[in-house]
DNA sequence: GCAATTTATCGAAGCGCTTCGAGAAAATCC
DNA sequence: GGATTTTCTCGAAGCGCTTCGATAAATTGC
């Protein structure tokens, strides 16, 4: 049964016994340090081979300092159950995290955070060597970050003072966009927003802009339709579409800031016999799951979310072990330590 | 800059110089032990308020051999990105560790296991105070568990032998079946099944083979339609369905043994023509996150996922604390150690 | 051939915490 | 009031590992 108590594990002292050496030559045999004769070596390695013997993780970072553990923070809204995008950058995270032994731990803190009070456990328990920080999150918790001197990576969420890993938006929307006028002909497009303070979020309106300029289309300012308060939503999307199709002139394409709301500008129009494409196209942002599933696919911008995970930790890990490394899938820009991953437009029905 | 070396952290020794106690005393007070003097205690709480003192978790580990981690170990196969049930049960657990002040560490493990190999660093390092087996795995992982003494649970598993946390796969299909013929007046129901040796997936076939025997239904074995030794895919599904709509005599009601091939049964009737629920009432089993972006949206039976993470983790953290209790929301049964978790009859458009 | 290196090996001092006595002081008992 | 018992406080010994000298033996240099 497994309810019997855990068995005393073998020691490095128990080693050394059987291998007739002293415990630190046997540690640096282990850690391949030091000085070592080929019989010693030979001796000790063979005794760890028969008694089984791995050193305990507990004692190892006590000793060193270092504990083979990266954190994981984000706001506890972001974590809900439904809301599956920063969890699957979070599964990124972790399966990149197990290729270099090391190990995530998550927490959530609070929209409003209190240093100190809401200070994740494993930050005051030093129970990591760097931390992820997903999406926005109060500039106090960053600073705190600073502060305690851990080693951190911002993901997708844009600051200037700090390393950071964030979506290429204005790339992504720019391609949306550009794709309207330039595959599918349309003139006058719409962008649908919330959440305007949001650094991801202004820079997804920046690609719109920039998009219709360089395209040569003026700016009409009654286009860009926001909801400046609320959360980028579904439901936001239900009740901005309403105010799209009350347009005297409206346009015949749509970008929206994201998915969720491309969906309730979806579900707005089904329920009011609209036709997407066909009276509207439209576009969404961010390529969740339900994306593909809905009545037309919805065309979107894909973020590669794992992906993102996966960089996010290769990049503090690497920062974490004191190594730093580029490959060919981002941009690496040194003084400023800011990544950018790049999107990829996805073409299904919606436009 | 985040870059800046780690800060020398407060240790229990600083407490002690400050309040002027011995870091035993201080021990003790921080952790409500032993004896203390009312002044003593108030001096040593204010020194560590003043000085913002944490215990450190690696020391902690290291005396009390304990790590408030547990491990999470599935199936690699079980673990990819694009397949969320396993995943979802990890997000519920690691959720419900949070609450207990735990952290869990996740690691996989290859189809055939080889012990030592494969062993998870975790379990080797003795990371962790027990153990989380998500799904089918090699026994033999079970057995080194068992071996180092090691508590766990296995979930969505079961094993006669060993504590786990199932699905009431009996009794979802059973439901399922009898509402087709209760509610829906179906009489003749067949069974679509693959992987037939795996412990849920016999369990949901006999759920079928008891709600028709409930309902006074004889059996035809041939509306049991299964592929043995294939995964219960959404292909599978699909390949399936060709079999089901060329029977001669084919039975109006389908239950598929899970949702991934009632959809993929479902894309096979859109793309014959046949019309669901008209010309069949299907439903599944899961309800994962395509079953209501489907058209129909599924009928399928609930399985809460997160739940059953949370449930997993509560029991072993309650094994691993030594206590043990139980909650209205499943039954338990003290003897053997199972627990099995009630699933939920969804109503939507296929049946 | 003898000083200067390099190579081997080990004991001991931590890392920061818990816990087990032991010694004092205070409280309780008849 | 002296013997017990209880309360208080602390030093010291771990937990299992790394690492810093120190010592000794083997190599090298000229």
């Amino acid at each position: 049964m497994a309810s019997q108590s855990r068995k005393k594990a073998i020691t490095i002292q128990d080693v050394a016994r059987h291998a007739n050496a002293s415990i630190s030559t046997v540690s640096n045999v282990i850690n391949g340090k030091g000085y070592a004769s080929e019989s010693k070596r030979r001796e000790i390695l063979r005794s760890v081979e028969i008694l089984g013997y791995v050193p305990s993780a507990s004692a190892r970072n006590l000793a060193l300092a270092r504990t083979h553990n990266i954190g994981f923070v984000l706001r506890e809204s972001h974590f809900t159950h439904s809301e599956p995008f920063y969890t699957r950058i979070f599964l990124g995270a972790e399966f990149e995290s197990r290729k270099h032994d090391h190990y995530v731990l998550l927490a959530t803190i609070p929209e409003d955070y209190h240093v100190g009070v809401d200070t994740p456990r494993f930050v005051r328990e030093r129970n990591v060597d760097g931390v992820i920080v997903a999406g926005k999150v109060d500039t106090a918790f960053i600073e705190e970050l600073v502060s305690v001197g851990l080693p951190f990576i911002l993901v997708d969420f844009s600051h200037a003072d700090y390393p950071c890993l964030s979506i290429d938006n204005r790339g992504g929307v720019i391609e949306a966009v550009s794709f309207l006028i330039e595959k599918r002909g349309h003139q006058s497009i719409a962008f649908l927003g919330a959440d305007m303070t949001h650094p991801s979020i202004r820079e997804r309106l920046q690609g719109y802009r920039i998009a219709l300029f360089q395209a040569g289309i003026a700016l009409n300012e009654d286009y860009v339709i926001t909801l400046g308060s609320a959360s980028p939503t579904h439901e936001t999307g239900f009740q901005l579409a309403g105010q799209f199709f009350r347009m005297p002139d409206r346009p015949t394409a749509v970008v929206c800031v994201n998915d969720a709301m491309a969906l309730g500008f979806m579900r707005y129009a089904h329920e009011h016999g609209y036709r997407i494409p066909d009276d509207v196209a439209l576009i969404g942002f961010d390529d969740v799951d339900g994306a593909v599933f809905a009545s037309p696919p919805l065309t979107t911008v894909r973020v590669f979310k794992e992906q993102f995970g996966e960089m996010a930790m290769r990049q503090l890990i690497e920062k974490v072990e004191g190594t730093s490394r580029t490959d060919g899938s981002f941009r690496y820009d040194r003084t400023t330590e800011r990544l950018i991953l790049s999107t990829e437009l996805v073409v299904r029905g919606s436009a």
